[in-house]
DNA sequence: GCCATATCGTATGTACACAAACAAATTACC
DNA sequence: GGTAATTTGTTTGTGTACATACGATATGGC
């Protein structure tokens, strides 16, 4: 170990210790979320659903009906992007879209009835995936770290 | 808001409230990423550098020369992810690779010369945007936020 | 030595994620 | 009431991120 450190300070004349990538809260904010998103991948993917697009459905389910846009604020996903999750999830029939006659840029998203019933049929399961996602911290410590994490957004 | 859940709860059979979005891990990790990726990219940008291309230039720098693949085990990329990124890195002309005689499925990577200098150029600006992430938090508790954070990768 | 197994890197396809630029429609302000 | 500024949704381009499948090479067990 000592011996490698000593070659790449040699071969890069910097002292490789003075920024450790694994101690780097973005990299480390990475990879949790990596893990996250393989959680939910392991058990919710067989719906077809991804993170992202199931969190569209809760927050649709939560509105009722919201603008393409808004839905994209509600769920925190630039309009570029959120543009593709609306029409994977029509596509799948899962939301329908209609124009808003008050205003003619809009189209006003909502939840089918097989949307609506594939958010029911989920969020039990979703609920796991995220006590598997704090599996490894206790229950006080889940209490504070997500109230930390909530500061950090 | 008490009307709008009422009208939620007509509209979808289900109470809004026993999933809440913006209350959960995975949602909440996405986000956090997402600031942390920003404030690298608002700060570190121009550099023409991304955090997962930032990450493998800090890594060869501590290895001196990895395999590929070995190199995406240590940043948390997969092989295909780390492809493009070592592409992009090399394209610039911050890292070479050369064929390894002892393992002919092997190609040996390394920072170059210029790849050595702009990783030294950064690492005091990657430690400001590590500092500025974690800015919401105090020092006892950016302590205990890491601490958990790993244990959740 | 042989063969099953594993690893290395590549390729393809799908899905976020964001910047930048854009046309159309609405709102704000004077 | 007319114009400037804003908002809405789209498009294009680049860059992760991963599943899957693949050929080439190495390795382990026998």
């Amino acid at each position: 170990m000592a011996e490698l450190k000593a070659l790449a300070d040699t071969e890069t004349g910097g002292p490789p210790d003075d920024y450790v990538l694994e101690d780097q809260v973005g990299h480390l904010l990475r990879r949790a979320h990596q893990r996250a998103t393989a959680i939910f991948l392991d058990r919710i993917g067989d719906s077809g659903l991804t993170p992202p697009q199931f969190a569209a459905l809760v927050k649709l389910r939560d509105m009722g009906e919201v603008s393409q846009n808004h839905l994209g604020r509600l769920t925190a996903m630039d309009p570029a992007t959120n543009q593709g999750v609306i029409r994977r999830l029509s596509a799948k029939g899962l939301i329908r879209g209609a124009p808003d006659r008050a205003d003619r840029r809009r189209a006003l998203w909502r939840l089918t009835e097989e949307g609506a019933a594939l958010v029911a049929t989920l969020v039990d399961a979703a609920k796991a995936v995220a006590d598997h996602t704090l599996g490894p911290l206790s229950s006080a410590e889940r209490r504070d770290f997500l109230a930390m994490l909530r500061r950090l957004t």
